[in-house]
DNA sequence: GATGAATGAGCTTTCATTCAT
DNA sequence: TATGAATGAAAGCTCATTCAT
């Protein structure tokens, strides 16, 4: 973990490749920090504004509206998201491994896009119902996702037989999507630490040896 | 875990006698569940009037202001869980046996008070700085309990050397706080058997066996 | 001047034989109390209950209305003034005498009544049209009177020539209702020496020697 | 005097080359004089905003809240009050003469200033504490002045010795502070020539000739 | 006499959003 | 691109008043 004083969800180098440096992607990104910080109610369209140094009014050059915003910036959590997740859902791996790939990734995904991961867990209802089905969808696909991985490592015998797949299911992602609760980018931890130490507790707390 | 469509929080045989059934009550019952189906901010004075049959007006006169209201249904939560975390705090166990508790009894309680945990684990924003402090710090006593507890149970060679307790802590709690998330009475496990597994997942992934 | 804790507008003894003291007077003195010391606008008849041991509710077993309220409390201020206007009025004195004893006795009744004067000056706005035009002609009433006679004794040589009795008048009434604003009974000077003091003033000030 | 249907307190000349006509200002005189017909509690924004041909929303674009908005027109005779009080204060007149000038420009000063005068002396109450304060303590500074030159000019022997200065001042402030009450701006009297017959009234009063 | 409960109207204030310039 | 001005809908809250008990 480099020290400093990093912003949470400060791009990192292979983000800044992908996306631009706009105008348009600064107000998402001031946007996306500021809900982090306040929650999307909290934070008035004059407060982003003002952040840009900007009056209120003029945000609506960049934007369509203010829930539009918070969508967006899900999405781009989002789209990163199902970039591993069908890559590993895709792979020939063990059930075992995938678990620990998906684990470990969305462990240090999670920790290196802070602001971005926290808004997906927790401003989501100020979606409209449409928006917040895609979310609700996705979670879910990773959700069954592991729950069968689980469920194939137990047939192996890799998983002791007294689990239940689906609350070690439900336990994994309680963990790994609490990290943006506490993880900072100058903490104690690099976010692949974190990833890996997760990873470690879980598959020895599922493992039959 | 009984069948039908009991409500969340629905009022468990053993809180029925030490909360009665005042219109108060109900007040602080409605609103804790709306609060918990919405969230706060999207809640309503006149969306809680109109379930109890009341003008939005009239909801003032059971409660002083809608803060107020979040503040003492977090409250009611707040002190079940401070009695049984002194409990523990207090028993003579060893540190393993006082981390297998309060595990088994958080999330059990937790999955028994669904509407009000939800409220302490997600709407405490919408209180104002001071009362935020009041949750923030009882939070942090738990959290500070369980990593001492690992770190003897470390030195006493029950927890493997090479986990990192601080990690380790957010995992558990990330775990057990997310319960509300996806527990509903009605489901397919009791919340004593969520308890029972969870604590499993957690010590069988911590054991030095 | 009476020293002690007279709290303002204590019923002095001739007032006592007056008005009986019902329950009923009771709750018309504690509002006129506390419409003094907050304003009319600013006390609510909920303040006026716990003022009394009452509920808000309850207060209305006594009064028909808030507004009602004031206005009676005005009505018995009108009242006593009327009294001794009309007195003054029907006297056979010289205008010059007339005058002196209107300001000395309206004067110290002003002081005498501290709270009632006080809401007959300032209040009488948060009565309706017609309440407010029995105030107001009242207040014409008197003001006629004293321009008039001034304007005789201007005739009788008495006061200067080249003084203007309208502008005179009011200054001799600004002066005079000012008097709730600074005097507390349990002041340096009763409310008779006051309007003596008062009354010295304009007189010599009109005075052609 | 002009005639005509001015308005009460309607900029005069020299105002108006202090104060710029921006719509700011607009609302300030618009609610000064709202304030002033009807009171402040009496006065809603939904008021103001009619007037100005705004809804009531659109006010808050001009002010920050409707008692800051009360506050800043006090503010404004606040400071005009000051200015001439200071100048006099540091002259090296004799306190008679000083006497003289208070009197005949803090009338005339509230009698071209109507509204704002009636604010600072009536409606100061729905200002919060320490706002309160400020008014309190200007007049305070002011009455202290004028019972100070009446002791000097006693000791001098320009005032007759049996006059008790304090009542003698709060007469004269009672007097001149009753203006509002029933100038206006198109009657008999321009407000320079009540400054003087108030002037002349209270000095022939106080004078040993 | 007094209470507890509720009403209903109105108030101040906030805020996302629009749009002519 | 951005501003200034305004909208309009809604929110939280207050309070005089009513009325069955």
């Amino acid at each position: 973990m480099t020290a400093g004083h990093a912003a949470p969800d400060d791009p990192a180098p292979q983000r800044r490749k992908r996306r631009q440096f706009t105008r348009r992607q600064q107000v998402l990104d001031t946007a996306a920090r500021m809900f982090f910080e306040r929650g999307y109610e909290a934070t008035t369209t004059q407060d982003i504004g003002a952040e840009l140094g900007l009056l209120k009014g003029s945000v609506y050059y960049y934007i369509s509206s203010k829930q539009d915003l918070l969508f967006e910036i899900v999405q781009e959590y989002h789209q990163d998201t199902r970039a591993y997740f069908e890559r590993i859902l895709a792979s020939d791996r063990t059930p075992i491994e995938k678990l620990r790939e998906l684990i470990t990734t969305e462990t240090a995904h999670t920790a290196t896009n802070l602001t971005r991961s926290s808004l997906f867990y927790t401003e989501w209802r100020s979606l409209d119902p449409d928006r917040q089905q895609t979310i609700i969808a996705e979670r879910a696909r990773h959700e069954r996702a592991v729950e069968s991985w689980i469920r194939e490592a137990q047939a192996a015998g890799d998983v002791r037989p007294d689990t239940d797949p689906r609350l070690a299911t439900f336990a994994i992602f309680g963990m790994v999507n609490s990290v943006y609760r506490w993880f900072r980018p100058d903490g104690r931890r690099t976010a692949e630490e974190v990833g890996a130490e997760f990873t470690e507790l879980v598959l020895s707390g599922l493992s039959t040896r």
